[in-house]
DNA sequence: GCGTTATCTTTCCAGTGGAAACTTTCCACT
DNA sequence: AGTGGAAAGTTTCCACTGGAAAGATAACGC
């Protein structure tokens, strides 16, 4: 026994766990579709029939990534700092994900699976910049700011750029950052 | 006359060019060597001569992106907020070589053509720091801050990502975004 | 002139993504 | 219990890719 049943069972999911594993060991494009079936002991046109192709392979993985991404966010809590840090924290520790999310022109970012998530989390951002700025006219000047600071964070830290300063831990690396440009206006508990 | 010599002439030109306009089109790995190759007229093979493999050819466009890099970042001259904008500015006018160059797996990081000119450009960075802070304890974490949120709008934009606000100009919000974050701390003309 | 060298071509190969047609298993319904 | 799909996998096929190898052509130093 033991020997492999024709079908799989679990093949969509064992997917996309390889294909995750693939994306953090050389990049969202430095892999192949067959050598991931060739890992799941699977025949190279099994996966087309959960994901249709690569692209969808692709889509379902950023799918994942908005939805674990929203729901991070949230747990955050309302503070915006904690959210901040939370986006760093999950781009860290789903970099797979993370750096499909970002780069649509690799799956496809209509996808229904997709686009709510996206705005789930693209909610929770907004909502988090308004803590900063009373005045309606700012707080999406401050939004933008908030997240796109958080974002590049993350997103040199991936790419090794801040290697020299790799040392220290990346979540309080960036909760040093966001205090740093943010606390002069963070009115808390507003 | 007009037709084709056998030697191309301005072949590794031509092949950076039509490299950065693929790249534009669908991002940094969605095309093909050998149609680069047709479109510049040539057999698939000829490319290797100038770059040795694909890899290579994407080397010499980080390499040439940081060095144009580099540069426009000096000419911003010593004020770091207009640091940041340049940085955008290049970001969103140079879009194809900057998607290659915090993409560390697509190309050689440790060619001796790309790793002076990065350094280059790190220097000119971490020297707008100091502008923010004048305590050195502080200013590597203002150096990364004011890094960060350049980055992240940067990549945000030009994900698309941002397309809600897509109506603004980028260099703009941009200034606005920095000054929100950090003009307390810009003790100007220091 | 003439040999060397850089540049480009042709030919070849293994590997890729995907389409098509087929097989095996499961499951719902009488 | 038996059967008719539907779901999940397989094998086979094709055009295309990146790269290696070996040969052709042009340019340049002497």
């Amino acid at each position: 026994m033991e020997q492999p049943a024709y079908h799989h069972g679990n093949l969509r999911r064992v997917m996309l766990d390889a294909a995750l594993q693939a994306i953090g060991e050389s990049g969202p494009t430095g892999w192949s579709l067959r050598e991931l079936a060739r890992r799941a002991g699977v025949s190279h046109t099994a996966p087309a029939h959960h994901f249709g192709d690569k692209t969808g392979l692709l889509t379902a993985v950023a799918a994942e990534g908005f939805d674990l991404f929203a729901a991070a966010l949230e747990a955050a809590g309302g503070d915006f700092l904690d959210v901040g840090v939370a986006y760093v924290r999950f781009a860290v520790r789903h970099r797979s994900h993370f750096q499909v999310m970002f780069r649509p022109e690799l799956y496809r970012p209509a996808d229904p699976a997709v686009a709510p998530a996206r705005a789930r989390a693209a909610a929770i951002l907004s909502r988090g910049g308004r803590a900063l700025s009373p005045d309606p006219a700012r707080d999406r000047v401050a939004t933008v700011a908030a997240w796109s600071m958080a974002h590049g964070f993350a997103d040199l830290w991936l790419s090794g750029a801040l290697a020299d300063a790799a040392e220290i831990d990346p979540e309080t690396y960036a909760r040093e950052l966001t205090t740093l440009a943010f606390g002069h206006l963070h009115h808390s508990k507003a």
